[in-house]
DNA sequence: CGTAATTTTGACTCCGCTCAATTGGCGTGG
DNA sequence: CCACGCCAATTGAGCGGAGTCAAAATTACG
């Protein structure tokens, strides 16, 4: 539970590592993580960080197109995107598909598993990425030891409550075009934050996987992103897309054409 | 659903007073509770159990139209509905109201301010109502002490996420016929679980506060409602609906017509 | 290089919105 | 007690934004 042992290593376990992965987790460090700041409280006291650290026990690589975790599997962990791009989805009783967030490096994915013992949602990488896995059991006892880890851990659920708020907001009383550039807009930041380009950016998902996350049919995304395009918003080039005009496409936001 | 008056004192009060003298005051006894089961942990033993009831070292009654807090309010406490109904929405730029649900007794508001520090939502009783102030620095410590209760936090935060999956399925991927069906076959299942009638129950809140929580216009509601009627599936008058024909209600949303 | 998947674009439809008038419920004050 | 005013709810007419269906163009991928 303490120091990384080399037994370990040796007998991996079977659901979480496979050989490549067993050998990356001795390059587990936190404190070095340039998404630390995006996981983590600030400011932990080293021998606490240390701690932390041992809860992050192995690293997953998922490629493209594959799931992270299925709806109805059993909850175990709780992952932290350390390079790649995941969407979350529910599906209902007719099949329908209802993709419920985007999620790249730093952000938390599974917590919607706590509540029932079960992942609710699936996950799905949308290019090869790679995710830290913590055993939510670890993270619990931890949180228990560390009030600072226990307050981050509640500010990573609430905020995903009020994450989902805003997309309630998107889908209850927003236009299609509103809707879009919202998105966009909090992608660009989103990238931004993690020091990538604000204005040009390459799309990970189809145009239907947007279209259920903003609550529109796919043609209806393609022909927004024809018409922002004729209109000097945006260039689009199929998954590729630039920010031409960002100050129009927040002025769509506000109202004012 | 009608209040059971506890003996209280008559002069209104701050919300946050000397933590022992109020319980005392409130006869606060989760224990004999019967929400019991809706925000606390099965199976606590006796000496949990009163350390538990020590969170709650407050009521505190909110009227009709009155906020029991507002967006951007400073984050201190998440409250237990003892009995009456709230809404909580979400207030754009453009002044758009999103209503981002509705809650009963036994339910718990205002975790999604543990993020911030501020409230996200507002939170506006539809009746008279009574609440149970949980102040949050408390419940974490107690949660650190106690695993169950932990475990128990963790749940029902993730619990609010499902249920906001829910209404991003409703929103992004439901016909209008179908939103209002669903919302009213959850509305009976929680008023079952809490000893009310299934099919008879009175709304709390206007077409319009509907409306923007199922993403649809207060006068579609109406119209929806008169449909639902003619079609033999409700009996509806004004507030007061009466649900007819369940298995069909429910056939709505298998999407056999 | 061929096949499938994705994206774009067009034509047409329809569900839910807008605007508007009316009805109904309810509290207040004459 | 009724009259009034206010707000909520209902209903109608007409419109328009996004959906549906269909086909073509482009790209991804084995």
């Amino acid at each position: 539970m303490h120091a990384v042992t080399p037994t370990r290593a040796k007998a991996p376990r079977a659901i979480f590592l496979s050989a490549p992965e067993v050998a990356r987790r001795f390059e587990v460090n936190c404190a070095s993580c340039n998404l630390r700041e995006l996981c983590l409280p600030q400011g932990l006291a080293p021998e606490d960080m240390q701690r932390v650290e041992n809860i992050v026990y192995a690293r997953r690589r998922v490629r493209r197109g594959e799931a992270l975790f299925n709806a109805g599997d059993e909850f175990k962990a709780i992952y932290a995107v350390r390079c790649g791009f995941f969407k979350t989805s529910v599906v209902d009783g007719e099949g329908r598909e209802q993709v419920t967030g985007f999620f790249m490096g730093g952000e938390l994915l599974g917590m919607d598993g706590v509540g029932s013992g079960r992942y609710h949602c699936s996950a799905i990488a949308l290019e090869d990425s790679e995710v830290c896995v913590m055993p939510f059991a670890l993270v619990e006892e931890i949180a228990r030891e560390i009030p600072a880890l226990q307050r981050n851990l509640h500010a990573v659920l609430s905020r995903e409550i009020v994450r989902e708020h805003g997309v309630m907001m998107l889908l209850g009383s927003m236009r299609a075009e509103e809707r879009l550039a919202t998105f966009l807009l909090n992608l660009s930041r989103r990238f931004v934050r993690r020091g990538y380009a604000a204005n040009d950016f390459h799309l990970r998902m189809t145009r239907e996987e947007l279209g259920s996350y903003l609550g529109l049919k796919l043609e209806t995304v393609s022909r927004l992103f024809s018409r922002f395009q004729e209109e000097g918003l945006l260039e689009v080039n199929q998954k590729h897309v630039s920010i031409r005009d960002s100050a129009r496409l927040e002025a769509l936001l506000a109202g004012r054409a």
